[in-house]
DNA sequence: TCTGGGGTCCTAGGACCC
DNA sequence: TCTGGGGTCCTAGGACCC
């Protein structure tokens, strides 16, 4: 049976759900944006695009090249929620689902196809459907596995459906850029550039063992990529983080210890209130620091045993704060953990307000041996202690990668 | 007025062991 | 007097994605 992958992508999502909330904006440049003085543009309407504004920018740069746009707040309620909704749509027509991010989602329709009059069929009314229901348009990419789908719903868009068969791979592909391919950033398109190779239709017919020598293992997958060919199964089942961890740009660049410091046991408080609320405890703490040059690194250390506490994460990344010299200030901060363990049994889980509440205390508490008095001011830190203001399209619905902690 | 935040995977190089 | 060699594990950084 020959496999038939659907891609589903929402079209400009995060502005299109603001717009269908708010009639004042359809039909305008809308840009999605975080809550903090240092954000960029999560998302554009189509109306924006046509000024040039991109994803990333800065909302001075975007206001320069645009200037009605209107800038929007990002809700993470709204598109989780829509998220969910559109999940039970996609499951009317096969059990099959990979919810790639909140804004994508992969549907096996393989052996369903012919119960809905055929995988165009499909598409079709789940656009209609999502249009009717919530009032935003999607674009649907139809084609024998992933990588090719995706390829398919970003040429399609807006509003499209493109249905790539088996036999039209080759002519899709000769001429297009191989940075359209999914996965080829501009370092692997630069290297390749090097090499002569601008096309899929030159990458898939390069020789293998030129790929080989200048990519090791993953030159054999680049050729096959350009040849359409992928073999990544959808991931239907959510698997287990590998990672739990958040980060913040300052709203100032800082060079006071104490303040740095307090951003670290923000961090850790996030981190272990979201890794206890699922279940998942790290043996591993990484720390990241951000200077104003843009400069990044981390230092991570190994515990003896796994944590999700609060104090233990904050200590631990305290200690590789302690162990470095800080050259300049710092723009942003960053606590992880990794090596993670389920950790089902975990009572905390269960009384995760009690936990929070006990694992702060802790902390301010040795907070307060080391530093004293300043730290009364930290806790009422810590009471603000939220989701970061920007919205994040790789979040999920559901699960540990649900950021929005209230769900 | 500069440049978010959530992830995953891969690799180069060093430590360590036999 | 002249630097073995293979394996594994770990760390830091980079590439890529939404």
């Amino acid at each position: 049976m020959k496999t038939i992958i659907l891609c589903i992508d929402m079209d400009a999502f995060f502005a299109s759900v603001e717009q269908q909330a708010n009639p004042k904006l359809r039909g305008k440049p809308v840009a999605v944006i975080g809550s903090g003085g240092r954000t960029v543009v999560t998302t554009r309407s189509y109306e924006a695009r046509k000024f040039g504004v991109k994803t990333g920018m800065n909302i001075y740069e975007a206001k320069k090249l645009c200037p009605h746009i209107i800038f929007v707040v990002g809700d993470s309620e709204k598109y989780t929620h829509t998220c969910r909704e559109l999940s039970k749509v996609y499951s009317r027509f096969t059990p099959d689902i990979e919810v790639y991010s909140i804004d994508e989602a992969f549907l096996d329709v393989t052996t369903t196809h012919h119960l809905f009059g055929g995988a165009e069929a499909i598409g079709l009314s789940i656009k209609e459907e999502v249009k009717k229901q919530f009032g935003i348009n999607c674009t649907v990419g139809i084609a024998p596995n992933i990588l090719m789908a995706k390829l398919a719903s970003d040429i399609a868009k807006p509003d499209g459906l493109r249905w790539f068969k088996e036999e039209d791979i080759p002519s899709v592909l000769k001429d297009l850029p191989v940075k359209e391919l999914w996965g080829i950033g501009p370092s692997i398109e630069r290297r390749l550039a090097g090499l002569g190779i601008k096309t899929c239709g030159e990458l898939g017919s390069a020789p293998a063992g030129l790929l080989r020598n200048r990519f090791g293992i993953v030159g054999e997958t680049l050729k096959l990529m350009g040849q359409g060919i992928c073999h990544r199964p959808l991931i239907v089942k959510e698997e287990d983080p590998k990672s739990i961890g958040h980060s913040m740009t300052l709203p100032q660049d800082i060079s006071n210890r104490k303040q740095i410091e307090a951003q670290i046991l923000k961090l850790s408080a996030m981190v272990g209130r979201r890794a206890r609320k699922y279940g998942f405890a790290g043996k591993k703490v990484t720390l990241t620091i951000r200077y104003p040059d843009f400069e990044t690194f981390t230092k991570q250390t190994t515990l003896s045993e796994h944590t999700n506490i609060t104090r233990e994460i904050y200590n631990c990344a305290l200690g590789i704060l302690n162990s470095i010299r800080l050259r300049d200030k710092v723009r942003l901060v960053g606590v992880s953990i990794s090596q993670l363990k389920r950790d089902d049994n975990d009572q905390m889980a269960l009384f995760d307000h009690r936990a929070k509440e006990k694992s702060i205390l802790n902390a301010v508490d040795s907070i307060n041996d080391k530093h004293g008095e300043f730290t009364v001011t930290w806790a009422s830190y810590l009471e603000q202690a939220k989701p970061p203001g920007v919205i994040s399209p790789a979040w999920r619905p559901s699960g540990v990668r649900n950021v929005n902690i209230k769900n």
